[in-house]
RNA sequence: GGAGGGGUGGGUGAGCGGCUAAUACCAGCAGACUGUAAAUCUGCCGCCUUAAGGGCUACGCAGGUUCGAAUCCUGCCCCCUCCA
């Protein structure tokens, strides 16, 4: 190995290694690693966050070692400390399952399938008892976890703290013992249930574990941590052109952890996007876009990830309408007589004291016109939550017909017309009749 | 067992009898601008309806006081903290 290797496998994308010369005396030693990364059931997405280990995984299996993926049925149960929700619902076990699958698809999108051993905490914690529980409860004390950043706040601001919350870095800290880790991974909020993890290996006589810590990889919002509760997140399974879209969307600030965290751009290429970007010499939009391609080919391919590219040029930069557009069927007659219905037709053609007469100038109608109001349409359509949305969106002039701006309330539609709402909610009318 | 604090719109969190569909911040949406879906600026941001305007529902739940209640009273439910 390298010197260049092993400054990539070290430095890039970590945020702290314990203890980093152990580790590197482990990799020279020329064995087999193996390392643990568990992970919580009751959240199946993989999002670009938790990819920045995943590569660090896959970087360290490239070179022979193994991963040891621990599906975490048990601490799914009690919920990782975070002070937002305590209590959260038992999955059961076909939940659980079927999470676990998910979660497997994404990992392995990234993580070598062939090395890696997926272990479940079931295989032992189901054989536990209340001996076994007390036995691991008693070797560590309150004050012990009320160290913990998280624990001593909620502590501190009188916060509540579930009992079984404690017993989370415990669970966690005895997989690693099962498993006889070497290294364990996880975000730097995690630094303390890993730490537990290595006194309870010294304390059964095991070798303890080197934990990597993964540094915070920052939401599209370019402030908070990427989470799929803020809703900042892009999933690896995203479609291409999702996908891309999100990157574009990120403060320009964050292209360069972008790329060190979950590109495999090489370093020297990304020193010279710094030194671009600090002497102004190149449009960030540029660098973003490049970003964008790279994360798009890595979770698709290069022709997703030269289409989106091409796509967000075309429609986003350029105002285009996109080459292909999502068709929205509706059957004209039952449109027509729905707008007919709401009581509220301006057209002169339905004779309001002649019902019967109406409704069949509706149906006459209904055959290739449809007449309606846009709020109507547009809550039918599902294109908005709410006829109020509809309207509002309506006096910000933000719907396009047919590439005009929609003023009026009631308008015309024929088979194939092109419906726009802002900017991304763009539909062509076929009429199912 | 005792004492206290609290439940408000997607989130945080003001309001503590009328000026409150409800401050502020965040998120979201739209428009303008821009070589970005960045940044910035402006507007919107419960539902139904309007040409303007209006109506309805809402501040844990159920009642009550009042011309009028998120705001006061009673009961209930739920959450939290402290002392023992």
């Amino acid at each position: 190995m390298d010197e260049k290797q092993l400054k990539r496998i070290l430095k890039r994308g970590v945020a702290d290694i314990i203890v980093e010369e152990e580790f590197v005396k482990l990799l020279k030693s020329g064995k087999p690693i193996r390392l643990k990364q568990g992970f919580d059931p009751s959240r199946p997405d993989i999002h670009l966050g938790h990819v920045v280990g995943l590569k660090k995984l896959r970087q360290l299996q490239d070179i022979g070692h193994k991963v040891i993926l621990i599906v975490g049925d048990w601490t799914a149960q009690i919920g990782d400390p975070s002070g937002a929700s305590i209590t959260r619902p038992m999955l059961t076990a076909q939940e659980v399952k079927a999470n676990a699958e998910t979660y497997m698809e994404h990992f392995f999108k990234v993580v070598d399938r062939d090395k890696t051993e997926v272990r479940w905490q079931s295989e032992w914690f189901g054989k536990f008892n209340l001996a076994d529980v007390i036995k691991l409860t008693s070797k560590f004390t309150v004050a012990q976890f009320l160290a913990r950043d998280d624990f001593r706040k909620r502590f501190e601001e009188q916060k509540p703290i579930a009992i079984t919350e404690l017993l989370y870095p415990l669970l966690q800290a005895y997989d690693s013992v099962e498993i006889e880790a070497d290294v364990e991974f996880g975000g730097t909020d995690q630094m303390f249930n890993c730490l537990v993890g290595r006194e309870l290996q010294q304390m059964v006589g095991q070798r303890p574990q080197q934990v990597f810590l993964m540094p915070i990889l920052v939401g599209t919002d370019g402030k908070q941590k990427m989470s799929k509760s803020l809703d900042n997140y892009i999933a690896v399974d995203e479609p291409a052109k999702t996908m891309y879209g999100k990157v574009m969307s990120l403060p320009d600030e964050a292209i360069i952890d972008y790329f060190e965290l979950v590109t495999d751009v090489d370093e020297d290429e990304i020193e010279e996007f710094k030194k671009q970007m600090a002497n102004n010499s190149i449009n960030p939009m540029e660098l973003k876009k490049r970003l964008a391609f790279e994360i798009v080919l890595q979770f698709h391919d290069a022709k997703a990830a030269r289409d989106a590219d091409v796509h967000f040029g075309k429609v986003v930069q350029n105002k285009e309408l996109p080459d292909e557009i999502e068709e929205a069927r509706i059957s004209f007659i039952s449109f027509n007589k729905l707008f007919y219905e709401s009581g509220r037709l301006a057209n002169k053609a339905f004779d309001e004291n002649n019902p019967e007469e109406a409704e069949e100038n509706v149906v006459l109608l209904g055959k290739d016109k449809l007449h309606i109001s846009i709020p109507l349409l547009l809550e039918q359509m599902k294109l908005v939550k709410s006829r109020s949305e509809a309207r509002r969106l309506l006096n910000q002039r933000a719907i396009e017909l047919d590439g005009n701006t929609v003023l009026g309330k009631d308008v015309r539609i024929i088979d194939g017309s092109i419906i726009k709402v802002g900017k991304r909610r763009i539909r062509k009318i076929v009429n199912s009749d």
